[in-house]
DNA sequence: GAGGTCAAGTGGTAAGACCAGTGGAGATGT
DNA sequence: ACATCTCCACTGGTCTTACCACTTGACCTC
C-alpha cells in the first residue's frame, strides 16, 4: 500500500455524517425528533458542543429543524435540502447511487448546451485561445484521469465565460459531487473525453459567438456519453442486484 | 407599523452573517486570513464557541478554509462555493443584485423547459390531473402573491414529475433564493403567472407525454416575461445609477 | 549558512454552569 | 367532571475555562 496521507476526520465532521447516515437512509424518517443534544452527546461519547457544531451543520443544510425549547426534528430533505447535498448523496457508504446519476448526467446534457449558449454569446476570441490551450493539453495525454481533469478545466472555462453566477454555482456543486469519484469514472468517461474533435467543434462554434451552433456542439459533446451510460444504469436498474439492506 | 413579529437571531447567525457580509463584498478578499478565533470574539463580544459555530459554516458552504494550527483563510467563493450559496447572494443588504437576478432568470429559462421534457416522459395522466386543480386555484384569484404562490407549486409539481433528484435539488435552491423577495417580485412577475392559458398548454402538453412538445409549451410559458424582464435589467445596467458604495 | 529545536499562537475538544424558551403534569377553580 | 392556570422539568442557547494538537517561524546549533 503506498503510504496514503491520514485522514483526520474532526469529531463533529463525524457526528454530522453520522446523523447524516441516519437521514439520507431513511433510518430517521421526516418529522421524527432526534435525542437531544446532551443525549446525544452522551451516546456517541463526545462533548456537546462538538454535537452542536455538527447539528447547526444539519440546520443549515436543512436537514433538520432546531427550536429553542423543543425537540429538533427531521425534515424532508428531498424537498427542503439544496444542491449542495448532491455529494452526500451520489456516493452513499462508498456506493455510487445509480438513480442519482443518472440524473445528474441528465442535468449535465440539459445545462451544458444551454451554458455553451450564453458562453458565446459573450465569450469573444479570448475564450476560444484558453480553450485551445486546454484541448491541446487534453490532446496531449492518454490518460483517462488527465483527459477528465483537462476537461473539467475546458467546461470551467466555458462557465466562466458564459458570465451567469446561477451557472457557475451549479457547476460548483455538480463538480463537488462528482470530483471524489473522477477516478473511478474516468473509464466510462473516457469515450466522451477521448471525442476532441467534437470538442474542436464546440470551441470554433463558441469563439464563433453562435449561440445556437454552440449549444448544438455542446449537445453533440456531451450526448453520446450520457446516452450510453444512461442506457447501463437503466440495464443495471433492469436486473436488480442483491438488494442486502443491510446496516452497520 | 402592524407589530411585525420579532425576529430572534441567534449569536452565531449574526455573526456567520457579518463575517460572510465582509467575505462576499470583497472587504476581506481571496487568500486574506481571518482573526485567530480568539480575537474574532473579543472584538465581537461574543464568545469563542460563537465564533467558532459561524467560522464552521463558513467552511462548510466552502467560504473560508480552516487549518488546524494555522491561520483561516478566505476562499473564493465564486469558484468553491454551492448554490446553496445562491440566497445570500441575490439580495444583498436588502437590495436585489441585477447581475445576480439576470443569471437566474437565464438559468430558469434554461432549466424550466428541460425538466418539462423529463415530466412528460414520465409523468402520466396523474400529472396532468394534479397540474390542472393547481392551475384552477391559480385562475381562481387576482392577488399576484397568491397566483405567485400557487405558479411555485405548479413548478413543485412538474419537478417532481420529473423524477430527478439533481433538478428537484437544483429547484429547492432556486426557490430559497426566490421566496424572500416573493412578495416584492410580485408585481413583476404578474404578466407570467397571469398567462393561465400558457400554463394550461404546458399542462396538456405534460399530460399527453410527448417531451419535446412540453418542453416548447414551458419555453412559452416562461421566456415573455423572462426576456421583459431581462431587458428591464440591461436597461437599468446601462443608466448607472448612483453607485453610493456606502458601508455601514 | 543550513539544519534542527522549541516556544508562541492557532484551531480542536471537553466540561460545567447558567440563561431562555417550551410543553406537559399537576393544582386550581368553576 | 371539566376547563383553566401554574409551575417545573427538559430542551436548546450561550458563556467560561481549561487543555490538547498542530503549525509556524524565530532562534540556536553545528
Amino acid at each position: 500500500m503506498p503510504l496514503q496521507p491520514v485522514t483526520r476526520r474532526s469529531v463533529p465532521d463525524e457526528v454530522f455524517d453520522q446523523v447524516l447516515g441516519e437521514v439520507v437512509d431513511g433510518q430517521l424518517g421526516a418529522g421524527e425528533a432526534l435525542p437531544s443534544e446532551r443525549r446525544l452527546a452522551e451516546v456517541l461519547g463526545v462533548s456537546r458542543p462538538a454535537v452542536r457544531e455538527a447539528l447547526q451543520r444539519m440546520a443549515a443544510t436543512r436537514l433538520v429543524e432546531v427550536r429553542h425549547g423543543g425537540a429538533t426534528t427531521v425534515r424532508d430533505f428531498k424537498r427542503s435540502a439544496g444542491l449542495d447535498l448532491l455529494p452526500r448523496l451520489l456516493v452513499r457508504r462508498g456506493k455510487l447511487d445509480a438513480s442519482v446519476a443518472r440524473s445528474v448526467l441528465e442535468a449535465r446534457l440539459a445545462i451544458g448546451p444551454a451554458v455553451a449558449a450564453l458562453a458565446a454569446a459573450r465569450g469573444g476570441p479570448a475564450l476560444a485561445a484558453a480553450l485551445t490551450e486546454t484541448l491541446d493539453r487534453l490532446a496531449g495525454t492518454d490518460d483517462d484521469v488527465e483527459r477528465q481533469v483537462h476537461a473539467l478545466e475546458f467546461w470551467d472555462r466555458v462557465v466562466d465565460a458564459a458570465d451567469s453566477l446561477v451557472f457557475r454555482l451549479m457547476f460548483n456543486s455538480l463538480r463537488a459531487a462528482y470530483e471524489p469519484a473522477l477516478v473511478a469514472l474516468a473509464p466510462l468517461m473516457a469515450e466522451e473525453v477521448g471525442q476532441v474533435d467534437a470538442y474542436r467543434v464546440l470551441t470554433a462554434a463558441l469563439g464563433a459567438g453562435d449561440p445556437e451552433t454552440a449549444r448544438a456542439a455542446a449537445d453533440r459533446v456531451l450526448r453520446p456519453a450520457t446516452e450510453s451510460l444512461l442506457g447501463a444504469l437503466a440495464a443495471l436498474a433492469a436486473v436488480p442486484s442483491t438488494h442486502p439492506e443491510e446496516r452497520p
